[in-house]
DNA sequence: ATATGCGGAGCGTGCAATCA
DNA sequence: TGATTGCACGCTCCGCATAT
């Protein structure tokens, strides 16, 4: 056995050159092989024999063999072993150290502190025992005194030749979760655990077969009735070894680690303070920098507290420790990530530039090589990649906001544009919601005229009176007469002013239209009542013309005696109901079919006012014809100046001494006014409150009825 | 939530065996 | 030879009971 050992002769002691590095965490049971000349002892130890005390520890990398010398205070490395058993268990490297031999120690033969004393605990074995006592002494005591030492025979031999493990596994480098950092301290033990720990041990070696859980059971039961004076012991304990948290975790928070994770999180957002501080406060210190605010809040963990002892308990806890160490590890995962990048990027930048370098042989120093590392070309053309994509990201974003932007601007206008018609229709029915409230407030006052005698007829005296009938005298469609309308009508008659009364209406004949303004309670002869129709068929007569007829079928009475036949013109009047496109049509291939076309309409009124609504009246129709055969209508009726000149013929007043009371600002006002007479308007009939302000027409004088303007016109009389 | 120690379930990976 | 399958291994996580 010994030659195929070479004496290396290096001593435990000297250990620290770096031939023995790694710890083995046990020493198992003893035996003897069957070869009697090595001892087995376990999978991992050896004691040979037969070669003065040669200890074989087998180790999880090698097996190692230490000789025991005569001076008793050295443990030798001796070598590596070549033998035909052992062979392939080559040493590689043991510390040997106190865990190693644990259970020799248990046997007083190894001193914990190290494995170069180990032989000065011989002296509990026997002094001046040589290299063979102590062999065989050792082999024994083991034996002897070792409790766990004890080996199947069929252990033995399996354990002869370890068997080869088969390789598999967890793949190395695969990331785990993070252990928490062995520098954090670890959490206080409460009395109870400290209490547990130690009776559990007891109690399982006791009664081994009983499960964690049962020995769980027990410990709580013994510990929820045991004496306050044998628990004070553990309190005090676990009072104790809260200190020692306290203190260990102040000096953990002192640590250069902690303090950068802080930083970090406080670059991050999380934390807002100034500086980052450790004071006697702690744990509240590092996290109430932010003010009063946030105290139940912890910035580590991204976590609230419902109270401050909540929040005490996670300062203290686990949690928040593995937090923060687990940021100080991944730090310096990545810190060190970074450095092998940087390792692998220089060394290919090195070997770049080196076959660059060496190819034109031009030879670049060393300290080029420093500077081109540090502005790599990886490096820069990685920047600009991502520079450059970053601004392609940012340019889109852009891009969608103006667009967004756009389409939120044009919305926008477009209700700018919705509130400025709404206001402007808004002033608009404010302001005709005024007139009408000033109309309403008048008539509650009753009659009332605009202008004063001097102001509104220029001190022209009215001798002549020219009254519209319908809107005037009663409304039309509801067949009433306007209130004050009867009585003002006497009042003219009473005064002896001549009154004629004018209308466009050809919807009835002269007679019929006076047999209703007498039942309405007027008094006035047929002949003062002036429609068109009359006038328009003396014209006809005067100038031999046969007229078209399209008038309103009871109107159509009033041409008795008009030659019809053969029309060489076409007569207009509101016909109503008759005003189809059948109709319309007929007139207008009449005129089209005569060598000089003449129309007359009777009136050119655009609508009037019948039962609350307004109607078309002739003029639209009369304007169509015109438009369709190139024709310039002739008016026969308001606002003709002939019809009017003939109404004041009749009267025998001249202009200048007339006025005209009408509702319609363009064809009563308007058309009075045209032939020098005076204009009063009336708020009755087809009156609109935007008459008050027509473009054309400024009316002589507003009234709001024909009794105002009487009023006016009598004192005007006088 | 945490500590205690242990056993077992479950997962991911690598390797060996098997098969086409 | 490549694909598939099954096994072994290393590891994590969970549960157990209890007190704090």
């Amino acid at each position: 056995m010994e030659q195929d050992m070479m004496t290396m002769a290096c001593t435990v002691e000297n250990a620290g050159d770096g031939c023995i590095t790694d710890p083995i965490n046990t020493l198992s049971p003893l035996g003897e092989t069957d070869k009697g000349d090595v001892m087995q002892t376990s999978q991992t130890a050896y004691l040979i024999t037969d070669s003065n005390g040669l200890v074989l520890l087998e180790t999880q990398r090698g097996n190692m063999f230490l000789s025991v010398s005569n001076e008793m205070n050295n443990l030798n490395y001796t070598g590596i072993s070549t033998s035909p058993e052992l062979q392939g268990r080559q040493l590689l490297t043991t510390t040997a150290a106190g865990s190693l031999l644990t259970g020799v120690q248990q046997e007083g033969m190894v001193d914990p502190q190290g494995v170069g004393v180990l032989l000065g605990v011989q002296t509990d074995v026997g002094e001046g025992l040589d290299t063979e006592d102590i062999s065989d002494t050792t082999t024994e005591q083991l034996l002897n005194n070792t409790d766990s030492i004890s080996v199947s025979p069929s252990e033995k031999e399996s354990q002869k030749v370890p068997e080869q493990k088969k390789r598999g596994g967890w793949p190395k480098g695969k990331r785990r979760k993070n252990v928490p950092n062995v520098n954090a301290p670890k959490a206080p033990l409460t009395g109870y655990v400290m209490y547990a720990i130690e009776r559990r041990q007891e109690i399982k070696a006791s009664n081994p077969e009983l499960s964690f859980p049962e020995v769980t059971k027990i410990l709580g039961n013994e510990w929820s009735t045991l004496d306050s004076q044998k628990k004070q012991k553990y309190l005090l304990a676990a009072e104790e070894d809260k200190k020692r948290y306290m203190e260990q975790l102040k000096t953990f928070q002192q640590s250069e680690a902690y303090q950068s994770v802080m930083k970090k999180k406080k670059g991050k957002g999380f934390l807002t303070g100034t500086e980052i501080h450790v004071d006697e406060t702690f744990p509240y210190s590092l996290d109430e920098d932010e003010g009063s605010m946030n105290e139940l809040y912890c910035r580590v963990c991204d976590q609230y507290f419902s109270s401050l002892h909540n929040k005490k308990e996670h300062m203290f806890g686990r949690q928040h420790l593995q937090n923060i160490t687990g940021e100080i590890q991944k730090d310096m995962q990545l810190q060190a990530e970074q450095e092998s990048q940087d390792l692998v990027e220089s060394s290919l930048v090195s070997s770049h530039l080196g076959n660059e370098s060496s190819q034109s042989g031009d030879g670049i120093c060393d300290s080029q090589h420093d500077i081109t590392e540090k502005t790599s070309p990886v490096d820069v053309q990685g920047f600009i990649h991502g520079f450059l994509q970053e601004n392609l990201d940012r340019e889109f974003e852009i891009k969608q906001i103006r667009r967004h932007f756009k389409l939120i601007q044009e919305e926008n206008t477009f209700l700018i544009k919705q509130i400025t018609e709404l206001k402007h229709y808004q002033n608009k029915l404010e302001d005709e919601l005024s007139q009408y409230k000033e109309i309403n407030t008048n008539r509650q006052g009753g009659r009332r005229a605009d202008n004063t005698m001097a102001s509104w007829n220029n001190n022209r005296k009215i001798k002549g009176v020219l009254l519209d009938i319908s809107g005037v005298l009663f409304e039309s469609g509801a067949g009433v007469p306007i209130d004050g309308s009867v009585e003002a009508v006497k009042r003219l008659q009473s005064a002896g002013l001549p009154v004629r009364f004018c209308t466009n209406e050809t919807t009835m004949t002269r007679n019929m239209l006076t047999e209703k303004l007498h039942r309405l309670g007027f008094s006035m002869k047929d002949e003062e009542i002036f429609p068109p129709i009359p006038a328009v068929c003396k014209v006809l007569q005067k100038r031999n013309l046969r007229p078209h007829l399209l008038v309103h079928p009871t109107a159509a009475l009033d041409f008795e005696g008009i030659d019809t036949l053969n029309p060489n013109c076409v007569v207009l009047g509101d016909a109503t109901a008759e005003f189809t496109y059948h109709n319309l049509n007929k007139a207008f291939q009449a005129l089209m079919s005569m060598e000089k076309p003449i129309l007359f309409s009777l009136g050119m009124g655009r609508y009037y006012k019948e039962e609350e609504e307004l109607v078309l009246d002739v003029g639209p129709f009369a304007k169509a014809l015109e438009f369709a055969a190139d024709v310039k209508t002739e008016i026969v009726g308001k606002p003709s100046e002939t019809f009017f000149s003939s109404v004041l013929e009749d009267m025998g007043v001249s202009p200048e001494n007339a006025v005209m009371v009408g509702d319609d600002i363009v064809s009563d006002v308007g058309g009075a006014q045209a032939c020098g007479m005076l204009g009063i308007q009336v708020r009755t009939g087809k009156f609109r409150p935007q008459d008050e302000s027509h473009p054309k027409v400024k009316p002589d004088s507003f009234a709001d009825n024909l009794l105002a303007a009487v009023d006016l016109i009598l004192q005007a009389s006088k």
